[in-house]
DNA sequence: GTCTATAAGAAGATAGAC
DNA sequence: GTCTATCTTCTTATAGAC
């Protein structure tokens, strides 16, 4: 009897909890979360509908824990970077083109930051998981910008959270916006010599910011 | 008879469009597409449910109307800057300073831009007064550049679109994720000291990138 | 052009068996 | 832990009178 439980074929929490959460994932990020059909969810799952409330307990504490795990997969990432060990400037383009091909790569994750930007971070602010996550970003960040001064190298004294977002907004609205921007300009995003030039844009954008 | 449809008073389809298109800006910009109640929007309006749909149709009638008007608003806006009347460097400057001022001013028109992206561009795509406003910001920035560069001001020959981009991309952020960026960093992007940094921040980027 | 009342259907959530 | 069937509520949309 137990030895049904332990090969871990069926009956597997930790498998059907990430099953539903990579299929929910999936439809909050293309419908919205009012316009996520928490029936078309159990439908693309190896389980039921009951299931998702048996574990999540609503359509929101769905949403929440689809949020949660979102960030904690790209903050994981981003401190395995090692941005410490290299020179000011390499660093600098090392994170740039990391949060650039993150963004390209990941524009489900895009989606769902903006959608909880709609509305008004709610559920975010509820999770202390996700809050707990950025604070080692801003002090590399920081790190690099005072090595930079230091060595000479960079002559602008510069807030790490604006640098930060000066980079953000330039990887994450190409990704956010690329429907409306590609529909208005008549221009694919995701060529790839437009992302070549895009990332060189925003990497010498910051860089001579910095120098100047 | 006649009298009382000439004061416009009463039965005035004009201003009860106008109505309803106002109400209806506010509550898709707040709750999205799906999110958005037509009975909600009805009982904000001086007239009634049955109005929406008699002027509009359906809801999607509704939203894209409301798309439509924002962005006419925006786009119209823009146009009445007469920037190739300024030196280059000071075009450019007044250009991203009012790009940053509107985007603050009116987070509805961010949030509508960001709904229209979940669901693919796919009203706008449909509507050609929104793609046919488009051209004139693009024709201005490329005077502005190569106005720079003949002069010597600007050592750097880049694309209008891409400059645009840059531009958008930092004003619009900071007010399309302000809630999930806020909440992360601890920091309120509406402080008139951030903000005054946060122009002069872009402006400086841009600069100095293109002379870079 | 405008209103009230309502049809028709969708979608979140749960009961109850196994 | 899991499944099927169903309840209840909400929401878009319309009928029909004035």
């Amino acid at each position: 009897m137990a030895a049904r439980a332990e090969n871990g074929r069926k009956n597997d929490p930790q498998r059907t909890k990430e099953d539903i959460l990579i299929v929910a994932t999936d439809e909050f990020a293309t419908h919205g979360l009012a316009g996520a059909r928490v029936d078309a969810i159990a439908e693309k799952t190896r389980t039921s509908k009951r299931m998702i409330y048996y574990y999540f307990e609503s359509k929101e504490g769905l949403y929440l824990s689809v949020l949660e795990r979102s960030y904690r997969k790209i903050r994981t990432l981003e401190a395995d970077l090692q941005l410490s060990s290299l020179a000011p400037e390499a660093a600098l383009r090392t994170l740039i083109s990391t949060t650039f091909d993150h963004d390209q790569a990941n524009p489900e994750f895009v989606r769902l930051v903006s959608i909880e930007n709609i509305h008004h971070a709610a559920h975010m602010m509820r999770s202390e998981a996700i809050r707990d996550l950025n604070v080692s970003i801003i002090e590399t960040i920081a790190g690099i910008l005072e090595r930079g001064v230091a060595e000479g190298v960079f002559h602008r004294t510069a807030d790490p959270i604006d640098v930060h977002m000066l980079i953000s907004a330039f990887c994450f609205f190409r990704v956010s916006n690329r429907y409306t921007f590609g529909t208005i300009f008549r221009r694919d995003l995701c060529e790839p010599e437009t992302m070549q030039r895009h990332k060189g844009l925003i990497a010498d954008a910051v860089l001579s910011y910095l120098k100047s």
